[in-house]
DNA sequence: CGGTACTGAATCGTGATTCAGTCACCCTTG
DNA sequence: CAAGGGTGACTGAATCACGATTCAGTACCG
């Protein structure tokens, strides 16, 4: 957890290279699912890497086989999921022609992500934001890429006429992240029922898009 | 950090008697600046009481005559300041008349509230989103409250026949919270502006304002 | 004195990380 | 085909630094 005094960071461990079946990206995933489960009930701080080891059936070492620390194992969580959501998300953007369903597009696709993995969503709105040290220097790199992606949506809408031109394409993308992760975060920490997530999606989008629409 | 497996908290230790001047008053408010420093400079994780302490000009052992523990320092902290946020916010609230005008009273407050304080904004965005329990404990029902104010002047706006009336107070409140958050987020991460906040606050009251109002 | 606020060095449990082995598998060679 | 041995994944008990918390003692005030 100590800022690294080494301008060179470790090397991160690779992975047991693949071999026929590919016994080891079964394993790394079995690890990082195990831990969202962990991390979930009991938080990262309070976990203790032996906890994810047993809940994934490996011994504590493996863990050390596949990530560079329990740091590590936290960041990689989010990296895997939050490059997984953009690739889908660019994939879905590719076909939605005009930006009032490019934009409900990105709305739904953030919590449709969430909506069956609460355990996920608790992480990556909870537990991921430990210290502005892992926050700045790990996850921001990705949540500027997505930022970017929506604030792109936003920018061609304006280009285009749809959207209001009044108002910075940044500032709009960082609300609706804001709104969509608040709306998450609550969502977790309650009773998160079944399909609230995506109750919440539409009203969500109907608001900002009537926010956002030029007025002719 | 452990789950308490007694059912009786153990009581909140007395802050010493306030005697004329108030010293005490002053010691406990000289603890939690320095925490807010400290820890938004190196995470709540990273920081050892003892740096606190030092930072706060105090013997170790004197954080504990005023907080029960480390955790219970940051949740103080927390609560000392949304408490805060609400007392000014509900005062504010009385001299605005208009639903519009509350709306923005309600966005200009939560982000002025952080413009000047970039550390307890990096505190509240992120340090203290530690542990699901931390926040399903202690931090969730100001939380509550709060979404709840906001709520209601949501659900005054619908009944004057201003705002919308087909979406949910709550969600709402949590898209605004959540849009405000995630907002002073990413300001605090990155190069946090002077004015930034204010500038934001002006478009995202705005687009919300916009999204909200009921069409004739 | 008696009491209260404060101090800070010592304690003591903890848990991330390491590493000396074990195991399973495959290739080579006779 | 069997034996030998090399390779790399995996194991889990031991280490060892660390830092939250405690508490015996000091200082000061009335």
């Amino acid at each position: 957890m100590t800022e690294s005094r080494f301008s060179t960071e470790p090397a991160r461990p690779r992975a047991p290279r693949a071999r026929g079946k590919s016994r080891d990206g079964d394993k790394r995933e079995r690890i990082l699912r195990a831990a969202t489960k962990v991390f979930a009930r009991k938080g990262f701080y309070a976990t203790k890497v032996s906890e994810v080891a047993k809940a994934a059936g490996v011994a504590d070492g493996t863990i050390y086989l596949y990530f560079k620390s329990k740091d590590d194992l936290l960041v990689s969580l989010f990296e895997d999921r939050i490059m997984l959501l953009l690739a889908t998300l660019d994939r879905a953007l590719g076909e939605r022609p005009t930006p009032e369903e490019r934009l409900r597009c990105v709305i739904e696709m953030q919590l449709g992500l969430l909506e069956g993995e609460r355990d996920l969503a608790e992480v990556i709105t909870i537990n991921l934001r430990q210290s502005t040290r892992l926050m700045k220097q790990y996850a921001a790199p990705k949540f500027a890429l997505y930022l970017d992606t929506i604030a792109r949506v936003i920018a061609d809408g304006q280009k285009a006429g749809t959207f209001r031109a009044d108002v910075s394409p940044h500032i709009v993308a960082r609300t609706i992240f804001g709104a969509l992760d608040g709306i998450t975060m609550t969502w977790a920490l309650g009773k998160a029922e079944a399909g609230g997530l995506s109750r919440a999606a539409t009203q969500v989008a109907d608001v900002l898009l009537e926010g956002l629409l030029a007025r002719r």
